[in-house]
DNA sequence: TGTTGTGATGTTTTT
DNA sequence: CATCACAACA
């Protein structure tokens, strides 16, 4: 789908450091692609200036965020305003880890002015975040109520689904796509600025037939927010984009920042493109960071054509810096790594090195099913702790959430904590949900999907009665909501008074915070004996999120910033470890971004796994894949580990049967690169075996042979 | 009208 | 296995 990428030279890195280099001691650390990095168009009398865009193509462990952070800095010390700089991250967690960084260089600069150390950036955060919060000091100037709630996934496949059946889609005789699908369609098109019709055949061509009716269905989705007075994830960006799309609009927030910077801009859409054009069309100010083969959000509608084409898209166009210098892993590690990523269908030029010698390549490892694929994992992370590596320091990957769970059985069975990053489902379970849809619907009644959710929680309360509700809530004027007031049967008269108390309280003036959170907290323990068998596990939970709630300051924070910034952790016990706890990471590979450890697992380095048999319908999916094993591997500093499980259960299977598969090492490990890696058998075959052919090996070796014929 | 059971169907990664 | 659509019951 796309052309060639630009070369992008290579220049020696390493270079020695200008001889007499004038540059403030802070900066003494950085290597010269670094430092032409940090302090291009910084400088002159007034180092606010903002010079021309900058692009930084920043290799896996090339000290990407460092850099970054060191240009923050190096602006603020150079008389930039922290309060006009905009730093935006992947993720909270980057934003914070930024800052501190930010923070620590300014303290190491204040040696010669004092004033620096107090500097810190206002304005940093994702690109969602920190539109919900330009919004929200900008909903009175273009059509928003400022005290819009946000609407999680889930939330607005709710609402889709709602609309999805007013529209009379629901009972078709050809089964129209479902909620999830037609949420997906919709952002997919939003994110990705194209047209409907193109989105359909590119990624959905079985729901080809429907554009029409998906037409009509996204107005009314639409249509549906708008009188709500909710957002979903892509409103934050749709909205800031077409609030700089108006000239006026532009200039006022693009004003407002001296400086934009923005990491991981590979994983970024056309959408927040356009936001960033939006607010500095001549690129003055502009810095993005990013690395062509770490792009692993294509499914959520970035396109690496954003980082290939910035330059281009400024006259001049914007200078260009390169960093290839690798300070994380070891060579034969990197070696493995690089080799992976040479495969790519569209090579980038780009080669990372590193000086870490080490004779240990990395190793594959071939176990015979996923129970001993975990208890492989566990020996291993035991061994390395013995030998001083903090549980801390190793990490365990993996494609998809569900593939730890035999680990994490395995974990707990022998006592040793770990914490799960990725496909987190707390906010997801049905309880955590009900009390958020209370509080949300305390803070917006006209939020429909919160309404209907929170009414029926009511015994004998159902759809229809529920729907009433709300159309009368909705309906009243503004200010007096008649909540007590509502036809309900007769049997649910009591039960209904006590809930809409709770409401109107919750509702009042200036309720104290987290003090709501207890009360809508006591109500629901009431109705949780009726909704759920196990009612007491779940109260857990809710106990869990009253802790998180105490830590906002309002009501209105809490649900923003929950819904845009969920806990990305769980760990088998309530709550994440106690800080100075060790614990093992498990993770997701998308979750694993920007991070790095010192030991490295990847659990199912197999073909079915990754790729993953349902991204393999289009050569840019396995792509993807691709460069998503690229960042599992890259993440590792001194060792690494693909498992490679001979043979594996079918996750999802009716009944208790063992389903299981053969499958092949992943088809990213080619033959041809197998000399990258040490081959391990685990658990080591006993010696009376050894020198006599095993056959089990004998026939995979056939199949890679034969699958070989179409390389 | 509301709740509960049955059979069919998709199924990853995340702000 | 979880969710959805629909049919049968309270």
């Amino acid at each position: 789908m796309n052309a060639p990428a630009p070369g992008v030279e290579l220049r020696p890195t390493e270079m020695p450091a200008p001889a007499g280099a004038h540059a403030p001691a802070y900066l003494q650390s950085l290597n010269p692609a670094q430092r032409e990095a940090v302090e291009y168009g910084v400088g002159g009398a007034d180092g606010g200036t903002a010079a021309g865009p900058l692009l930084v193509i920043a290799g896996a462990g090339s000290g990407k965020t460092n850099t970054l952070a060191h240009r923050v800095a190096h602006l603020i010390a150079k008389g930039a305003d922290p309060g006009r700089i905009l730093l935006l991250t992947f993720s909270r967690r980057a934003a914070d880890e930024m800052g501190r960084r930010v923070q620590r260089i300014l303290a190491r600069a204040a040696a010669d002015h004092p004033w620096l150390a107090q500097a810190g950036l206002q304005w940093s955060g994702t690109f969602h975040a920190v539109g919900a919060r330009l919004l929200r000091e900008y909903a009175g100037r273009i059509g928003l109520d400022p005290a819009f709630t946000i609407h999680d996934r889930e939330d607005s496949a709710d609402l889709m689904n709602l609309a999805r059946h007013e529209a009379g889609l629901s009972n078709r005789d050809k089964r129209f796509p479902l909620k999830g699908t037609c949420l997906a369609i919709y952002s997919a098109a939003v994110n990705t600025r194209a047209p409907l019709l193109q989105v359909l055949q590119s990624a959905f061509p079985w729901c080809g037939e429907w554009e029409a009716e998906l037409k009509t269905l996204f107005r009314a989705y639409v249509q549906a927010k708008q009188t709500q007075q909710v957002l979903d994830y892509d409103d934050l960006l749709l909205y800031w984009a077409h609030m700089v799309a108006d000239p006026a609009l532009a200039a006022e927030v693009g004003g407002r920042f001296q400086h934009v910077l923005v990491d991981e801009y590979q994983d970024t859409n056309a959408l927040q493109a356009d936001i960033l054009l939006g607010m500095k069309p001549d690129g003055r100010g502009l810095t993005v960071v990013g690395d062509d083969a770490q792009s692993i959000y294509a499914f959520r509608g970035a396109t690496v054509r954003n980082i290939l084409d910035f330059p281009a898209r400024f006259e001049p166009p914007a200078h260009r810096v390169t960093l290839e210098r690798n300070y994380r892993s070891t060579q034969p590690i990197l070696a493995a790594a690089n080799a992976v990523i040479a495969q790519a269908a569209e090579r980038y030029s780009k080669e990372l090195w590193s000086d870490r010698e080490s004779a240990a390549k990395p190793q594959l490892v071939s176990v015979r099913d996923e129970a001993d694929q975990a208890a492989f994992v566990v020996q291993r992370v035991l061994a390395r702790r013995e030998a001083g590596v903090k549980l801390k320091q190793q990490a365990v990957l993996f494609r998809a959430a569900s593939h730890s769970a035999r680990l994490e059985m395995e974990l707990t069975r022998r006592n040793i904590p770990f914490v799960k990053f990725g496909g987190l489902k707390f906010l997801e379970a049905a309880h955590v949900k009900d009390v958020l849809a209370l509080l949300r619907w305390a803070e917006n009644l006209r939020d429909r999907v919160s309404g209907f959710r929170v009414v029926q929680l009511l015994a004998g309360i159902g759809p229809k009665t529920a729907g009433k509700i709300l159309d009368n809530v909705c309906q009243a004027p503004a200010g007096c909501s008649l909540l007590a007031e509502q036809p309900v049967p007769e049997t649910v008269q009591a039960d209904w008074r006590e809930f809409a108390a709770v409401v109107e309280q919750l509702r009042r003036e200036g309720a104290p915070w987290p003090a709501g959170f207890e009360l809508a907290c006591r109500w629901y323990e009431g109705q949780m004996p009726r909704l759920y068998d196990d009612a007491q596990v779940r109260q857990g939970d809710i106990q869990q999120l009253a802790r998180i709630a105490a830590t906002y300051p309002s009501r209105q924070r809490f649900l923003t910033e929950l819904t845009l910034d969920p806990p990305s952790a769980t760990s088998d016990e309530a709550g994440v470890p106690m800080k100075d706890e060790d614990y093992l990471i498990l993770s997701t590979m998308h979750s694993a971004k920007g991070q790095e450890w010192n030991a490295v697992s990847v659990l199912n380095t197999v073909d079915g796994c990754i790729p993953s048999d349902i991204a393999t319908r289009h050569a840019s999916e396995i792509e993807e894949e691709r460069r998503l094993l690229y960042v599992a591997m890259t993440r590792a500093r001194d060792s690494l580990e693909l498992v490679v499980p001979q043979r594996f259960y079918v996750t999802q299977q009716t009944g208790l049967g063992d389903k299981h598969l053969y499958a092949g090492r992943s088809r990213f490990i080619s033959n041809r690169m197998l000399a990258n890696f040490e081959q391990v058998t685990w658990p080591e075959p006993p010696p009376e075996l050894k020198g006599t052919p095993d056959s089990r090996q004998a026939a995979l070796d056939l199949a890679a042979r034969m699958r070989g014929m179409w390389e």
